[in-house]
DNA sequence: TATAATTCAGACTCTTTTATCTTTAATTTA
DNA sequence: TAAATTAAAGATAAAAGAGTCTGAATTATA
């Protein structure tokens, strides 16, 4: 898999405040946690990062939680996936060989290099208002994570 | 890093023997880890499995080693990648959304689909021969993997 | 036939990453 | 002040990846 499962939870989750935009004003991580069958704690901290890269917006105490820092369609796939697991993925030569670069290409430099901007193309254009306008076409679902696990803490 | 220390160790070995091609017949792997600086005994695993992949032919005891299985043009990149990494990087969501698939295409399905399309055919395309000649003509070192540690057994 | 050179095979350890759980503290609302 | 909620830090567990070690099997050659 491309990305981590944090950085898949994170992007499930922010679509799914996405899409209750409007009902009410923060989220609690709680309800987020239940209705995707995420860990709550772990969900937590994946928030947490979120909101310290301005993606999102928190809130303590009774009827807290998070909100989108942004509207939907100001935050990109690639803040999220940035926020989350870096840009580690998309540095660097694709063979891992030592001293590629500008001067001294390895074979694949220059394709790979294209394909590396289409993905990240793709990935900036795509932001939180079409994906949960896809959401509610029915394009997509977000009905959670359910890989049959019962988690403690939800 | 999108390949794994394994696949790229395996690639520089086999760019390693190809370019021995002629000199010799068999390489021993003592040698290729010296040159390489990777641990003797892991890079055995590697070669092994690139053996059992039908891109390497090893041979027992003085004079043994490996050499390449068929001639450098017919082994592409793709065929170390899929020996040594299996190909569940170009498989599944990017996403990693449940659910998602031809019927129910997450929004990145389909221009995801044509990045992989076009890495999955660089990596195909490009093959032992190809590279050894840039190797040759200077484009590409492959003069190990000096990560600056010492290790025991080469 | 003995010996040395080599791969083969498997078990083992170490490290890193990923995922989850626990606990305590701080904040906010009612 | 009590209850609800996030914040923060750390412990733990599981899995994967990277690397090491030992011994067995095979082979060339002296």
């Amino acid at each position: 898999m491309l990305l981590s499962k944090t950085c898949t939870y994170g992007l499930l989750a922010t679509l799914f405040v996405a899409t209750q935009k409007g009902k009410r004003d923060y989220v609690p991580i709680r309800e987020i946690s239940r209705q995707l069958n995420i860990s709550f704690h772990f969900l937590t901290k994946i928030l947490q990062r979120l909101t310290t890269h301005n993606i999102m917006n928190s809130h303590r105490g009774p009827n807290g939680g998070v909100r989108l820092a942004r509207t939907p369609d100001q935050i990109s796939l690639m803040d999220i996936i940035e926020a989350l697991d870096g840009n580690k993925i998309f540095e660097g030569c694709v063979l891992g060989l030592p001293g590629c670069g500008e001067t001294a290409p390895c074979p694949l430099h220059q394709s790979w290099s294209q394909s590396r901007d289409i993905i990240i193309h793709s990935f900036t254009t795509a932001n939180l208002a079409t994906m949960s306008h896809e959401i509610q076409k029915g394009m997509l679902r977000i009905s959670g994570m359910d890989d049959g696990l019962t988690r403690k803490d939800h």
